[in-house]
This record gives structure tokens, C-alpha cells and sequence, in this order.
DNA sequence: CTTGCTCCTGTAGTCACTACAGGATGCATG
DNA sequence: CATGCATCCTGTAGTGACTACAGGAGCAAG
């Protein structure tokens, strides 16, 4: 039984993000001293813990705990978390398309750049009538 | 001379967001009819659009403005421009660079997978008291 | 007893929009 | 001229996932 400070030290959760967590009910409540201070049992750090490596995977707080919740039940359990880390592969690697994308794009634009230009040539792209060729922006956050 | 309805068609911006951008002073505040509807110059069309392709090559609103006055002042604003560009090209290239990190981590999870195991790989994976072979969760927001 | 650390609640800010609610205006048709 | 529908207006609240205080209380060591 540990204080929050220690329980953000074990799971690497920052003690902001831990009070935020259980106040949206991401995570269990934790239990109280008498004067009010929260104390975090093993299997509490252990949620926490989990709930930040789903996040560092990039997966959102909703899948996170999604992913908690079919750890508790055993059936077809694999089968669950292979869909959805699936799904968020998907997600994660038309991202990277996304960038690439941009990626092209903005190098061509930069590359014309030259200190001293009296016409710089990214801007005027920026300012033409005609389109770039590039999609809108990028919706998804990762 | 257009209402805000042919504004939008034609630089792109929604109706939503061109009120959202004027209220914040990202663009300048257009004219008005008597009865208070927003009259859009083909000036301030360009502006919308400079914004819009701005933000289509995943530059902050904060970048965009900056941008969009650093077209205004003709002497090294092509030095200017790069120096942005540049800097958020390197910003993609490191966010691409995280994604592709979580990629492989998520492949690797995933890969071992399969319906009706007992235990699940990935669960055991994030519930392990190790280290997970990723960094933290990626901060920028692209 | 005092100092300094940790902890508490509650609120506001971040970014860049999006989504209404509730009402006014403008235009075309009957 | 009345009706109906499209378009417009303001203002507010919600999104995701936190972060950053303000203002106060508790605890342990010297």
C-alpha cells in the first residue's frame, strides 16, 4: 500500500494523470487513509501500468480500457485483442502514408528555398490559385 | 463580394471554422451587409485558402499565421519560410520516425496471436512487470 | 514548533475545431 | 403578398487526454 507519488513512480503514470484517471473512471478508485490520502494496492499500480503501456502503443484511452476489460475474461480473449491491435495497425500505418505524404511534399516546397530569393517559391505555392497535391489534413492523432 | 456559404466553397474552410478563425483573429474580420451577414473579398478568400493549405501540410494554426504575415513582408521571407518549413519537416520526419517504432512493436505483438489460445501474448505482454521495448507515448500531434 | 514535502479538491487552460440551440434574414414560388 | 426553405447569425458546450495552477491540509524530521 503505497501513496500516489510512489504509484506514479511505479507505473510511470504522473500523479496529475493518475487523479484524472480515476476521476473519469479510467481506472479503479483506490482506497483512502483516514485523513483522505489515496493508497494504491499492487494490482492498482498494476492497472495503472497497464493502462500507460496501451497508451505508449498509442492505442486511445477508450481502447485501453477496452483491453483491460477483456483481460478479465478469458474467453476469446486473444481473439479480441488481436482485433483490435489489428485495427490499430491499420490506423498506424495509413498514418505513416499520411506523413510520408507530407513528408514529399513540404521537401519539394523547401527545397527551392534559397536565402536572398525575392520570390520565395513555397509561398507562392501556398498563395496559388491551383491546388497542391496533397490530401486534406490529417484527421487521425496518434 | 460572397456570403459565407460561397466562402467556404471556395477556399475549402467550413462554414464553422472560417466564424471560428475570424473569431480568433487568425484571418481578418470580413464586412458586413446591413443586416449583419459576412461579405468575403477575394483577398480574404486567399487568406482562408493560404490557411487551409497551411494546415493541409500539417502546420499549427499559430505556424500558419506566422507564415501568412511572414508573406507580407517581402525582404528574407523566403529565409523565413524555410526555416519553418524545415523545422516541421523534421517534426514529420520524428513522428514518422515513432510510428514506425510502434509498428514494429504492435506487429510483433500481434503476430503471436492466434483464436482460441488460452493466453493471450499481447495481455501477458502489457500486464508483464518488464518494460515494453517503446518509448513514452508520441507528444506531437501532426 | 517550524520547515518543507507531499497530498487534497476544484477549476481553467491546451489545440483546433465541431455541433448544436434558438433565432433572424433572403429569395423564389404560388 | 404569403409561405416555405435555405442560409445566415450569436453564443455556448463538447471533443481527447491530459497539464497547470490556486489555495489549503497533513505529516515527518530536526
Amino acid at each position: 500500500m503505497v501513496a500516489i507519488g510512489e504509484a506514479s513512480r511505479l507505473s510511470g503514470v504522473s500523479i496529475e494523470t493518475i487523479r484524472y484517471y480515476e476521476r473519469e473512471g479510467i481506472v479503479s478508485k483506490a482506497g483512502r487513509t483516514s485523513s483522505g490520502r489515496r493508497l494504491f494496492t499492487d494490482a492498482e499500480i498494476a492497472e495503472l501500468r497497464f493502462i500507460k503501456r496501451c497508451r505508449d502503443l498509442g492505442f486511445s484511452v477508450h481502447d485501453a480500457v477496452a483491453l483491460k476489460s477483456i483481460a478479465r475474461k478469458p474467453n476469446d480473449a486473444c481473439q479480441s485483442v488481436e482485433q483490435l491491435g489489428r485495427k490499430h495497425l491499420t490506423n498506424i500505418q495509413e498514418k505513416i502514408g499520411e506523413l510520408r505524404q507530407l513528408e514529399s511534399a513540404l521537401t519539394e516546397l523547401v527545397s527551392n528555398c534559397e536565402q536572398g530569393r525575392k520570390q520565395c517559391p513555397m509561398l507562392h505555392a501556398l498563395m496559388s490559385q491551383t491546388d497542391l497535391e496533397i490530401g486534406e489534413a490529417p484527421f487521425s492523432k496518434l
